[in-house]
DNA sequence: TGCAATAGTGTGAAGTTGACACTAACATAA
DNA sequence: TTATGTTAGTGTCAACTTCACACTATTGCA
């Protein structure tokens, strides 16, 4: 056989969750700053499992909401070598984030998408490709549950919307379209915080699935 | 350095044209049967390159639309080795078509994407995918133009429209549609084909560009 | 008990989609 | 030259969807 060309293929994961009303990536350390979870599949290990072996090794997420987004390869992308990568975006429910109270070096840490740092290699495009791909995802799927917590009030999921859009929703308009879904249902449970009318609690009917809408 | 296990990194493209009122997928001849166009990514080499060089090489097809389309990595899917291929698929106009009037062993040959044969490994995944996503978009994009010769009638785009979806669309509907997309204009040509009324020829107003639509 | 805060609810106007049928212009053959 | 076959080209109305818009309800707390 003839000498192999080095060539890396990795696959690398942007991981997004809500977290104070804002859209936020879960980064990993990289030696000089920051970089998404990820690196090089191993030999007879699935894409997809290659993907969820990592945010579990270097996050600690499991049994996220996992697509993938789309391949880079531009051969100059890693100055080191020849590095292409699989890029997947994950979903992360508001209810199953690991707590870092005080985010320590050498932890991953939650990072706002529109106050990111500077990524290793073309990482940031793929954040910014990751986004645009959410964003539209919203208006013709169910894709926003997979980010809720088991149970969730229409106000957080509204919430949830215009934090992806970057823009306001209107509430009537938008109860009447979730709820026309047909994809969430009453728990019948009321969810009281804070010093005002408590609001209902809605779960998805299919957890993990996400339908087409139309 | 560790000894590298054997890595097959590959783009497949699956070519789309519309002959004879249908949806053809040029295909490739393989050992024992056909495949897709394609090969190993060499060292050095731009993804969508390597895509469109097979293309080159393996179809005579230059300078069509091609876009990703997914990235398959089952560690299965080839017997033989581990291989990752980046798929892609292309839209040749009809203009372009190489005439293969008769359509010799060992060249490429055009097949209906509903009668295809069997395909090498799970290339017949890739054509349905890749058919899927191609239909998905002309419902919010101009991609149908990428279809169409340099000129083209109102009828010829419907033609394509309805051999994609498979249905048949509303003639009045669809030019009122066509035309408030302002993505076409009119040469002042007329086609006089056959013994009937003579249609006006149209071209795309920004050539080899895809626009979203609402 | 009143104030602050969020939950929850309906209507009408504007715009979009979808169904539908006839006349126009040409080639060809009788 | 006329009749016939074939495709091109055109508008309206009803149904549906989208969008803008404001008030009452229920709670905790001061």
């Amino acid at each position: 056989m003839p000498p192999r060309a080095p060539l890396a293929l990795t696959t690398d994961v942007v991981p997004f969750a809500i977290r104070a009303e804002r859209l936020e990536v879960l980064l990993a350390r990289h030696s000089t700053g920051w970089r998404l979870p990820g690196g090089p599949i191993e030999p007879g290990e699935d894409l997809d499992a290659a993907a969820r072996r990592y945010l579990m090794e270097q996050t600690g997420l499991r049994d996220v909401y996992l697509e993938q987004l789309y391949t880079f390869g531009q051969p100059d992308r890693d100055p080191g070598q020849r590095a292409v990568a699989v890029a997947y975006y994950a979903l992360v429910p508001a209810g199953s984030l690991p707590v870092d109270a005080a985010p320590a070096v050498d932890r991953p840490g939650w990072v706002g998408v529109d106050a990111l740092p500077a990524l290793a290699l073309d990482h940031g495009e793929i954040v910014a490709l990751a986004h645009r791909r959410l964003a539209a995802k919203l208006a013709y799927s169910t894709i926003a549950l997979q980010l809720m917590p088991e149970r969730f009030t229409l106000s957080e999921l509204q919430a949830v919307h215009e934090t992806i859009l970057g823009e306001p929703l209107d509430k009537r308009n938008f109860r009447k379209r979730i709820l026309a879904l047909d994809c969430i249902e009453m728990t019948g449970e009321m969810a009281r915080r804070g010093g005002h009318r408590p609001a209902r609690l809605y779960r998805a009917k299919r957890p993990g699935q996400v339908d087409f809408i139309k």
